[in-house]
DNA sequence: ACTGTGACACTGG
DNA sequence: ACCAGTGCCACAG
């Protein structure tokens, strides 16, 4: 049906306990660049997943409220440290197996 | 078909 | 560091 959902789903459970991604990140190793709000949307939308462990681009965290809260003592927990209100993505970072390079239109530049 | 809505990303100022 | 503007695109109404 929807190809995309899974795909992103499936990336998301390769972040390993203690590692974290981006929405951007998780989108581009889908196989779908570009698709950031595509990776917000699934998680927002199922269970049994390591939402914790995807951020904004830089390691921040883009929820907010008491889920902000709750999202940066999950990771704290599971030895991720932060710099300010973002996490140290230069150590945490997990880095997918470079795939599907698959196509971008190109902006102006 | 059209419009509004995002747990986004990037560039510029 | 912050904010505005723009691109992106599935989804719901």
């Amino acid at each position: 049906m929807n190809p995309m959902r899974p795909k992103i789903l499936a990336t998301i459970r390769k972040i390993p306990r203690g590692g974290v991604s981006t929405y951007g990140a998780v989108a581009r190793a889908a196989g779908y660049p570009g698709g950031a709000r595509r990776v917000a949307s699934v998680l927002r939308g199922s269970r049994d997943l390591p939402w914790h462990r995807v951020l904004g681009a830089g390691g921040e965290i883009k929820l907010t409220g008491d889920a902000a809260f709750e999202q940066r003592f999950r990771l704290q927990s599971e030895g991720v440290s932060f710099r300010g209100r973002r996490v140290d993505m230069s150590q945490h970072e997990y880095r997918f197996g470079k795939t599907k390079p698959s196509f971008r239109k190109r902006v102006s530049r």
